[in-house]
DNA sequence: GCGATGCTTCGGTTACGATCAAAGTATGAA
DNA sequence: TTCATACTTTGATCGTAACCGAAGCATCGC
């Protein structure tokens, strides 16, 4: 008995409601506010201040000092991993919320996972990806090939530059809503970004889910087809 | 707020202490009755049920009636990866047990992770039948070549049995231990098997480590060379 | 300096859940 | 049948942690 690591602290620190709800926030990739991560969590500030305190020492958030606000992000993308994987794990048991909501179909359709798109539109990126032969699926596994290297190229994504950094390029992340992978790493990220650069898609203020612009929408139809 | 699946829900299952020994300990990949599983979570046989319960009720447990007995399992492999990928991530965090003891050298080196085998042994194999070109690396995915397949067969392992499955035959799984990947999917079930099965090693009775005999250990050892 | 805002700390209440003893149910052995 | 084992259910206790009000710091704008 007793072996291994101490899986009980961290799944204590996201088990309460409150918690879980700042985190999966903050899984958007952008830093929040104490204030604002006690609005997503329901509760007053007091509280919300102890739990962030107590992720903090958990080693989930860091927090930035900028003026009177204090800035809270995940620690790192490991922190996002686990959440989105432990969302896939909750999705495919049926732990689903008790309200859909109206903003669900939206979050279904293109979200933010920490930096990199997901959602029906992440998983349609990748595959159109895979089908064209840009990337390389072995196994669970993803690899850019050549040919993706210089395609990327055509669409203003200098990969030379993303491979200088220690993170890797391509990296598969399980969907919760397609229950199928999307593209993640840094290459996922540069992706993102130049849709946010081109204006064919905004991100909202206090959801995760992604807004194409019509004209977006189409370009990146056009971009990424799906063979019949 | 509240976008996603409920990953509260599960956080809290395994955020109790008596909760998460359990299911580490069927980690192991064994069925343990109630009474055995009271044991390794340190509390009473009632207490124990209505933990059980609330696990199966949360879907990572299922049991099966034998006689007086009821054998508890986890629910399937995602919960086993789940677990583990938590312990690694605990494991990053420096999360670690208060007490070493005197068994984690031995768990170090050799052991179990549902069917499999993880540890520096676990790490090492991996790394050797990468190095001879039997399984091909490709981003963090992991694919069996034309070599590897003939190789199996030499140390009687035949491969088309295992891809009849719906199981994935090669998955790379993160050792919390050595912080590097090892075998799973059901070739490392099959190789874990196969050394049992020969006799070179044996699972203990309390614990998730396995032990190699002393000629286990010699032919185990030539079997998965590692280049200096 | 002043007040306003953002956040943390303190104190006290409350509620939930982990715990076990004791009683109840099921299976097996004699 | 009777007793023993394996487990669950019930009921009651207890501790902890989540929670908020109020007070205490820090920072900004004026």
């Amino acid at each position: 008995m007793k072996e291994g690591p101490d899986i009980a602290q961290i799944g204590a620190l996201i088990g309460d409601p409150a918690r879980a709800n700042m985190l999966a926030a903050l899984t958007g990739g952008r830093a929040l506010t104490a204030t604002e991560l006690a609005g997503v969590g329901g509760i007053t500030v007091q509280t919300a201040s102890t739990h962030l305190a107590k992720l903090e020492a958990g080693g989930l958030l860091t927090q930035r000092k900028q003026g009177r606000h204090r800035y809270f992000t995940l620690a790192d993308e490991a922190v996002a991993r686990l959440i989105e994987s432990m969302m896939g794990f909750a999705a495919g048991r049926g732990h689903l919320r008790h309200q859909p909501g109206p903003k669900e179909p939206a979050l279904r359709k293109a979200r933010i996972c920490y930096d990199h798109l997901a959602g029906d539109y992440g998983v349609r990126m990748l595959d159109s990806l895979i089908a064209s032969g840009s990337i390389d699926a072995v196994g669970d596994g993803l690899a850019l090939t050549e040919k993706g290297e210089s395609d990327l190229q055509c669409i203003g994504i200098d990969v030379s530059d993303l491979r200088s950094s220690r993170r890797p390029l391509c990296r598969s992340c399980l969907d919760w809503s397609e229950r199928r992978a999307h593209l993640a790493g840094s290459l996922g990220k540069a992706l993102l970004s130049s849709f946010l650069d081109k204006g064919w898609a905004r991100r909202t203020a206090e959801s995760r889910s992604i807004l194409f612009s019509p004209e977006g929408d189409r370009q990146f139809l056009k971009l990424f087809p799906v063979d019949a």
